[in-house]
DNA sequence: TTCTATTGTATCGGTTAGATACAATAATAC
DNA sequence: GTATTATTGTATCTAACCGATACAATAGAA
């Protein structure tokens, strides 16, 4: 195994990390990007650290583009961690052993961290997953199917959600989670998604009419024997 | 003028820094915890640093108490503050000058901090407000009568606000925000004063009572030639 | 007794959401 | 070609909610 650098003590702000959650959603299901550190078992949110001469909106972003190839997406902070035990010096060992660096007691690296967790919303078929050197692989996982993750990163994910849920009207507006023409019914199941409970059908598109974000298009031919539904995509603004 | 201890460098975590938008009412008027630091002119939030066994929740409380006099209130996240360029070094030498403490360019203190943003509702006549060895003076200030603020102050100031208004009909449930027994009106201003709008009497009137949450007391009798308003109080949990 | 300001409540119209109904329709079965 | 089926688009009914308006009740002053 390529031995790998260790991120250096003096470039970064001791003590202070940043953790994202990743949701993703391809016309079905919502899940979010998860890392497994290489050889560990260990499993993870990408997240990282933030440099001396770096905002922390722009540390978690280029931090986001580095561990996951994931770029040009709007990351907004949903809570900070600061809780004196959320450190677990054995997992962080593992990490570094398995680079070949044994590390000691004392290592910043395992020293107690506050961490300001941060989410996003993609279309996860726009993007490809190309995990940084320390992980052995970066994934798609369902709500329902997580792994065990480190320290309070499960904690992180159910905050995420909801925030994001009590945003999904803002956040939703103009993003491409979709294709560019898609039925009411796709759109419908992004909500229902998100919000993790069914919609009454007819109330739903009522509401998204009424809104006046759609065009209408052309009608979509599945091949299924019902009336065809329309497409509709996002009004330019 | 006492020469103060300032913050050992040992003790805290370094580049991390919490503030708190403490929001009072009194009745009458919204309005928001100020220091003044000694004979420097320089306001600022109530604030301080988290100490390497301390929680950042716990932090903050204590900080809080220390800082103002301020006890038993519920403190909420609002927003992490970590732009680089949150620093003013003049300010903070002005400030440990005062206190005859000559610290150089590279003191800890001048350094770059990221900063956790608290907020709290609470009633400001329950408290006496009462300024720590580095504070000349703490005290209340209406949100259209602020002093310039440090740094970011403000802009944590109408965060906190936006949390806060987001989040009123949840908070205001239970405070103490009010005396034991108030009249709508009482409880209608207190509405205005934190959306800083006015609402409609009767539609407010309608809409708490729907929410079932108040008891009806007796009428409350002030001398003035009209009808005298019902006293309520919040229905016990 | 009259007057005035305020309070408590009712009512009307507009908006929104769930529930229900139903016509339109695309492809299949016959 | 016709009947069948699942799905879609829309209309209607009802209940909840809010602003606007109206108005009776009333405490004290004039």
């Amino acid at each position: 195994m390529k031995k790998i650098v260790l991120p250096k003590k003096e470039d970064f702000i001791p003590h202070l990390a940043y953790d994202a959650v990743i949701f993703g959603f391809n016309g079905t299901e919502l899940k979010i990007v998860v890392l497994e550190y290489q050889k560990t078992n260990h499993f993870a949110l990408p997240g990282g650290f933030v440099r001396h001469n770096q905002n922390l909106d722009e540390a978690v972003y280029q931090g986001v583009q580095n561990r996951t190839g994931i770029s040009d997406i709007k990351l907004e902070q949903c809570h900070t961690f600061g809780h004196q035990n959320r450190r677990d010096k054995k997992v962080l060992k593992d990490i570094c052993e398995v680079h070949d660096h044994q590390i000691n007691d004392d290592h910043w690296l395992l020293d107690r961290f506050i961490s300001v967790c941060y989410y996003a919303l993609i279309n996860f078929e726009d993007v490809t997953l190309e995990p940084d050197e320390l992980s052995d692989s970066v994934g798609w996982y369902g709500l329902d199917e997580l792994p065990e993750l480190m320290l309070d990163h499960k904690e992180m994910v159910s905050k995420a959600l909801e925030v994001l849920q009590k945003n999904i009207d803002e956040k939703l507006v103009g993003m491409n989670l979709l294709p560019e023409k898609f039925t009411m019914k796709d759109l419908q199941n992004v909500y229902e998604s998100i919000l993790q409970k069914k919609l009454v059908r007819t109330a739903f598109q009522r509401k998204i009419l009424a809104k006046d974000i759609l065009v209408r298009h052309e009608k979509k031919y599945t091949g299924k024997a019902h009336k065809a539904p329309y497409l509709y995509s996002f009004k330019p603004v």
